[in-house]
RNA sequence: UCCUCCUUAGCUCAGUCGGUUAGAGCAUUUGACUGUUAAUCAAAGGGUCCUUGGUUCGAGCCCAAGAGGAGGAGCCA
């Protein structure tokens, strides 16, 4: 007889039927009921045990965290917390675990906090919260794939290892095979790469666009999902120094279309875990409602975590540039009673605190600011055609959501090469090192464009988690990278 | 990297003005009970009060340095 998973034997209960069940104990109440938890759901299967038939030494072995299998019938359950319930008639000890030492791990049947769940990230997804993020963790990535599977992108494989450093979008880390402690040096006292591996430097990749722009200019619309490296001493809960970044990139787009395409995205991944994890997502919604009321009303949700996917699948998004952000923040009765720290000033970035007023105060949805000046913005974004003299702008686009803050960010990609050329050298970056890219725009070149989706802020969103260390099964962060 | 806060039993936390033997709930163990739902009842075990140094007759409590963690900022996704 094969096993059963616990999600089938709840969706479709066969009443009647000799059941095979396997999975770990969460609880095992009155010397009789067993609380069986095998990960395909958050809920348990109640198995019921006549404990007089039963040798004593194996309801002995039955305790928190040990694997069992179980076989019985299942039956209409006498007890009111669920409607069916496992008659056990063999009870296997496939593996034991000794309560002393259950003890002292996330595996005990109490609540605990988040900080020390993190401590053992080998443990902690045998508990509730735990495994329904990373359910939904899996339901967000299969969303993603879907979505573009739907619409005719390819998947592409951008190279982690990259010789790169083009973007300039932080530090990278090194990769190298030579000895750290006796490196081969050239004449000048400089390592020499040359006896490297590739000889020459390369990194961890910080984002795969570059690369995805070329797949996009003759497969015409793709998608990357890979892992990204960020050296950056960023120690905030939004920040990891190994996480997972989609990157769509579509000929013949522009900006508008761009957007369209991240808030249909957006969307539809809510809907998917919405319509697909609906256990999870109540478990993790009624969890965060529980922790809310122990905060100070001012600092509560107005929605619930439902609520607020629901939100977003319902409502568009709030479109505006960046000069009407500024103008609409410089108006606010917040700036006028000075309670930005930060001045509001049409060239200078937007900062943390003037973001969150403009999606949490005043718009109360995702927000999508577009033209940003292209002084802070990355050397590919396309200048807009008509910015005013002094006040040049680029299409670039960011998606601003609640709680979470940059979730999106994008642009339409400068296609022309003569502008290109001149923002290499704008932004000092050596032509030599980008040939690969700037042929794109001598053979026929077209307006295209893309974004980055950060995925752990995405799977915080939907989860309603508020620490991305949470939301990754085994975060590396600085001076940690355990497990 | 900067600012603020935290570190007491396996976990979550209390610990008064610096004063005798540092407490509670949960968890664990033992026993009782047995249709429970974070089961219940009784008892027991469990402490480098983060580390080092200092002040003091006396430090969990005051001071200094360090370590670890959290929140916020910057950078960004």
């Amino acid at each position: 007889m094969k096993r059963v998973k616990i999600s089938e034997i709840l969706r479709e209960p066969k009443l009647g039927t000799e059941t095979i069940v396997k999975g770990w104990v969460r609880a095992f109440r009155s010397n009789r009921f067993i609380q069986l938890n095998d990960g395909s759901t958050i809920n348990t299967l109640q198995a019921v045990v006549d404990f007089e038939q039963f040798d004593e030494s194996v309801l002995k072995k039955i305790t928190t965290g040990a694997a069992v299998g179980l076989k019985g019938l299942l039956v209409e359950s006498q007890g009111s917390g669920q409607s069916v319930e496992l008659q056990v008639s063999e009870v296997e000890i496939i593996g034991e675990a000794n309560p002393d030492d259950v003890q002292k791990t996330v595996m005990q049947p109490k609540k605990h906090s988040l900080e020390f769940l993190r401590e053992q990230a080998h443990l902690r997804f045998r508990t509730n919260t735990f495994g329904a993020v990373f359910r939904i963790r899996h339901a967000v990535s299969f969303a993603i794939h879907e979505f573009f599977n739907q619409r005719g992108f390819y998947y592409i494989h951008t190279p982690i290892i990259t010789g790169s450093d083009a973007e300039g979008a932080g530090e990278m880390f090194r990769v190298t095979t030579l000895d750290p402690t006796n490196p081969p040096l050239n004449e000048d006292g400089s390592v020499n790469y040359k006896e490297d591996f590739f000889g020459k430097p390369v990194n961890l990749t910080v984002s795969g666009q570059l690369e995805g722009e070329l797949a996009a200019l003759a497969l015409g619309q793709i998608y990357t999902f890979g892992p990204t490296f960020r050296a950056e001493n960023s120690n905030t809960s939004r920040h990891l120094a190994e996480f997972w970044m989609i990157e769509p990139e579509v000929a013949f787009n522009d900006i508008h279309d761009n957007m369209d395409l991240a808030e249909d995205m957006l969307k539809y991944i809510c809907s998917y875990v919405m319509n697909h994890f609906a256990d999870d997502l109540k478990f993790l919604s009624d969890r965060e409602a529980t922790e809310q009321q122990s905060k100070p009303q001012n600092e509560r949700t107005e929605l619930s975590l439902i609520e607020r996917l629901q939100f977003v699948t319902s409502n568009d998004f709030k479109r505006i540039t960046y000069t009407e952000a500024i103008d609409i923040l410089r108006n606010s009765n917040h700036y006028k009673k000075k309670k930005f720290q930060y001045e509001v000033d049409w060239g200078t970035d937007l900062q943390s605190e003037h973001e969150r007023y403009l999606v949490e105060k005043e718009f109360k949805r995702p927000v999508i600011i577009t033209d940003y000046p292209a002084s802070f913005k990355a050397f590919y974004m396309r200048r807009n055609d008509h910015s005013e003299p002094g006040r040049e702008t680029v299409a670039a686009m960011d998606i601003l959501f609640p709680g979470i803050g940059e979730m999106v960010g994008g642009s339409q990609r400068e296609e022309r090469l003569d502008v290109l050329k001149e923002k290499c050298a704008a932004f000092h970056i050596p032509e030599e090192d980008l040939w690969w890219y700037l042929d794109t725009r001598r053979f026929g070149s077209v307006p295209h464009a893309g974004f980055g989706l950060g995925f752990e802020r995405m799977v915080m969103f939907v989860t309603g988690m508020s620490n991305i260390r949470d939301v990754i099964p085994f975060p590396r962060t600085p001076q940690n990278a355990e497990f």
